[in-house]
DNA sequence: CACGTCGCG
DNA sequence: ACACGCGCGACGTGA
């Protein structure tokens, strides 16, 4: 210990400094956080300016009053301490609990003597010791080894002042040992402290400086040369109250013997940084500690454990699991995992699906052999079942909207929609920070499957927490959870694909991408991969000498929309952009495709929701939501998935959704308005931007201003709309500036939506939904633009997102309880493809369109179109 | 595995 | 003077 330093703090005294040197503060609570983040402020300082291994943190027992010493204006005065500051106590409180740091306190003693206790007891064990406190009082306790430290905020910056006993002479002329007979003098009302009538600092310093010390002073009172300048009466004041002038000396000495029990051993600096006050921290929103408190935890070497797998216990019969599954009721939940393709052959072994299942008292079973799955969903209608990517075990287990269910995966997504997986290993270091070996590691399907279920089980509570402290749980429970049901039968029923139809227009496209080949080797005089950009670019911009400028990191840009600027000048570039034309479309589609098809003549793609930022739904294996429709060539693809017999095709899809989204959410009475009447939007807001009639509207003008309104919903920037509509700059700026004083509440909502993320460092949806928006503070400025697009585009993307997935649960629900054979087969974000047998058409239609408009109350109408047809493309 | 390109909303 | 439209996934190339 000898020779380590110890930091002290004085509680109350540093939060209300803190409290009236930070500008107001709220997190999304309401609480006001100033004062702690100010004192969180003030302490990393001190921690950075000079370390220390040990630290604790003094509070008065009671602090129903403040002083404010802090300003003269208040000196003497003792007020109610205000309820924001008030309410911070308990907090500052908690965060330091959560830091492990000790709270010295005691009943019936002063914070003030409880440090000078402190500190006596640290040097007598030969520390080194640093009070921090905004009192001046504490310089009588500055020595050898105890530093004073005050901290001193002004405009915004906070310096920090810094006396050992030589500081305190230079500074008042007197000792630390003076220093407290200096305030008996002058007195302190905020303290009780009576003093001499007439001393102020002046007079008492003089004084001090003198005579040293209080009864020297009286002894001396009536000498000739006791003549303090401009005050000839104050020997004799002294004198008449001596007996003050003593008792005040006492009282305004610091008490160095109270009887508190304080380790310093015990208040080492190392554990600041935990999950406690990382989560703390999160809590009050402290964006900038965030880091600092992450990377702390991170790089601290023994603060992630190893998770410890509990020994399994094999069950392969259903009346020994009967025994755990009844210990699961009775504690009221548990967790599972299916063993990844148990349901399948060759996994386990052979001998039918595993399921992992992990209860509340610790234990750990491995069923096989049996069905599970019944007891497992009838202890789903009475206990909470917790699990990991629910939708991939529904294939083997039967478990049913209406059961407590959750998936845990899922939660963590709507807490942070930017990580890249949510797998157990993700899951135990976010929440639980232990290590788990990944799934690699272990090459062992049985124990990966085995840490899921633990995982779930463990880290239940805190992500729950976190989703409620967050505001999403309603989305959670009421939209996302429903809605891996919805996706999960979408996925088992699949559309129906016409592998023949694909088969043939595979052999024209690639019949046509032959003939091209051989145009374009012949233009371009040899024979190369037209598929490799690099080559491409060597031969038409180096070998050609076509205008091309560089754009890419790996040479000339071949993109279309550079081609394009060439094309119809030269006619290997129109063949190009042709031959580009047909590969893409047979190798992602005609081909790519037909290897999706299944034994069924269905294909099973994935809708995944635990991918985008937005809350979108995500579609792979194949990638059903990008199917070609632009083009006539490319709309073929989607003659290729057909109604089965006796079925039909409905398609409904949103008109316009982002833009209503935007409409309702900025509560803009104009282009409300629009919505409420005109049935094309664009060439509304075209009359209204460039003031014509609406009769005039020319295609130009609507072509203008619908680029205009996409802009607007991605986060628009000049660059980019001139980019989209191939004008200047300056034009794009003037769009984009009469769009504004059009709309004035779009403005203001898309610059409302900046500002939050700028403050808080995220963007939510109507839902609850949440996109964290690191990029906004960014000192980089194509991030930091990026981050304001993002914060201007996601809630209303999400909004969308949110509102088609409730939309889909009710179509689900709808047709299942219905009795109705139609199902959902796909979602194109803003569409829904239905297939129903020919007799349900006109009913599931309806019903369709109901579920989709009403899935939201907002300002404006929300609109969906609904058609039938045998193919998608008829139907769409 | 990163990149460029291009299909969709 | 500079950066740039928002959100995805699949394919082929080339290191």
């Amino acid at each position: 210990m000898e020779g380590k330093r110890l930091l002290l703090i004085d509680g109350h005294s540093i939060l209300s400094r803190a409290f009236y040197g930070i500008p107001e503060l709220t997190n999304s609570e309401g609480l006001h956080t100033n004062a702690v983040y100010g004192f969180l402020n003030i302490l990393m300082k001190v921690l950075d300016t000079e370390g220390a291994d040990y630290l604790a943190v003094a509070f008065d027992v009671h602090a129903p009053t403040f002083r404010h010493k802090l300003y003269e204006a208040y000196k003497g005065t003792r007020k109610p301490m205000p309820p924001e500051l008030h309410e911070q106590v308990p907090l500052i409180q908690d965060m330091l609990r959560s830091m492990k740091v000790p709270i010295l306190s005691m009943e019936g003693f002063e914070a003030d003597d409880i440090l000078g206790t402190a500190a006596a007891l640290a040097v007598k064990q030969g520390l080194e010791v640093t009070i921090v406190s905004g009192d001046r009082d504490m310089l009588q306790l500055a020595a050898e080894h105890v530093k004073i430290s005050i901290p001193k905020t002004a405009k915004g910056q906070t310096e920090i002042y810094s006396y050992y006993p030589k500081d305190v002479k230079a500074e008042w002329g007197v000792t630390p040992e003076e220093f407290i007979d200096l305030k008996a003098l002058m007195g302190d009302s905020s303290d009780n402290i009576p003093g001499v009538p007439g001393m102020g600092p002046k007079t008492a310093q003089w004084i001090i400086e003198k005579y040293h010390c209080i009864e020297d002073a009286i002894e001396h009172a009536l000498d000739p040369d006791f003549k303090v300048p401009r005050k000839p009466k104050a020997g004799q004041e002294l004198l008449d109250h001596k007996e003050s002038a003593v008792l005040s000396k006492t009282l305004a000495r610091i008490k160095t013997d109270v009887p508190i029990e304080f380790r310093p051993e015990e208040a080492g600096t190392l554990e600041m940084f935990n999950e406690d006050s990382l989560a703390m921290v999160r809590r009050l929103e402290f964006k900038s500690f965030l880091k600092r408190f992450e990377e702390s935890l991170k790089s601290l070497p023994d603060s992630r454990r190893d998770m410890e797998l509990p020994e399994w216990k094999a069950v392969s019969d259903a009346y020994m699991a009967k025994i755990a599954f009844m210990d699961a009721g009775r504690q009221g939940c548990a967790a599972f995992s299916l063993c990844e393709g148990a349901s399948g052959e060759g996994a386990s072994g052979g001998d039918g699906p595993v399921l992992f299942f992990a209860t509340a008292d610790g234990r750990l079973y491995r069923f096989q052999g049996f069905d599970f799955s019944t007891p497992l969903r009838e202890l789903s209608a009475n206990a909470d079942l917790f699990t990991l990517n629910l939708k991939e075990q529904l294939y083997g287990l039967s478990l049913e909207p209406d059961g407590r269910v959750w998936d845990l995966a899922l939660a963590a997504y709507l807490i942070n929609p930017l990580k890249d997986a949510y797998g157990y290993e993700s899951l135990a270091g976010d929440f639980l920070k232990e290590d788990v070996p990944t799934e690699k590691e272990l090459a062992d399907q049985e124990k990966a499957c085995a840490y899921g279920a633990v995982t779930a089980l463990r880290c239940r509570d805190v992500v729950f927490a976190k989703l409620r402290e967050l505001g999403e749980w309603e989305l959670y429970r009421e939209i996302e959870m429903p809605l891996v049901y919805t996706l999960y039968d979408m996925q088992k029923e699949g559309v129906l694909a016409n592998r023949q139809a694909l088969l043939d227009f595979g052999k024209e496209l690639r019949e046509g991408i032959e003939r091209l080949t051989g145009e374009i080797y012949r233009e371009c005089g040899e024979e190369f991969n037209i598929n490799s950009t690099q080559q491409l670019g060597h031969i038409l911009f180096e070998k050609m000498g076509l205008r091309g400028g560089r754009k890419t990191k790996t040479g000339y840009s071949t993109a279309a929309d550079v081609l394009e600027k060439l094309s119809g000048e030269y006619k290997v570039v129109d063949d190009i952009l042709q031959y580009r034309t047909l590969s893409k479309l047979n190798s992602t589609y005609a081909e790519g495709l037909l290897s999706c098809i299944s034994e069924d003549g269905r294909i099973h793609g994935k809708f995944n929701q635990m991918v985008t930022a937005t809350g979108r739904i995500s579609s792979t294996d194949p990638n059903l939501q990008n199917i070609p429709v632009r083009t006539e060539l490319g709309r073929r693809f989607r003659r290729i998935f057909e109604a089965k017999p006796g079925h039909v095709f409905l398609d409904a899809d949103y008109s316009q959704v982002e833009l209503r989204i935007l409409a309702s959410l900025s509560g803009d009475e104009k282009l409300i308005d629009a919505y409420r009447h005109a049935d094309d939007i664009h060439a509304v807001t075209a009359s209204q931007v460039f003031h014509v009639p609406l009769s005039e509207v020319t295609p130009q003008l609507r072509r203008n201003a619908k680029a205009v309104n996409f802009g607007i919903v991605y986060g628009i920037s000049a660059f980019g709309l001139s980019e989209g509509l191939s004008i200047s700059r300056k034009e794009a700026k003037e769009y984009i500036e009469r769009y504004f004083e059009t709309y004035p509440g779009v403005k203001r909502f898309l610059d409302e939506q900046v500002a939050f993320a700028r403050e808080h460092g995220y963007v939510t949806t109507i839902f609850g939904r949440r996109r964290p928006v690191p990029d906004i503070k960014s000192s980089n400025f194509a991030r930091r633009s990026f981050g304001e697009r993002v914060a201007m585009n996601s809630p209303i993307q999400g909004a969308a997102a949110d509102i088609m997935k409730k939309a889909m649960n009710a179509v689900n629900r709808t047709l299942r309880s219905g009795g109705y054979q139609a199902r959902i087969v796909l979602q194109v974000h803003d569409e829904l493809l239905v297939e129903a047998p020919e007799s349900e058409a006109k009913d599931v239609l309806k019903l369709l369109v109901e579920c989709m408009q009403g899935a939201a109350n907002m300002n404006v109408p929300l609109l969906a179109d609904a058609k039938e047809g045998r193919n998608w493309e008829e139907a769409h």
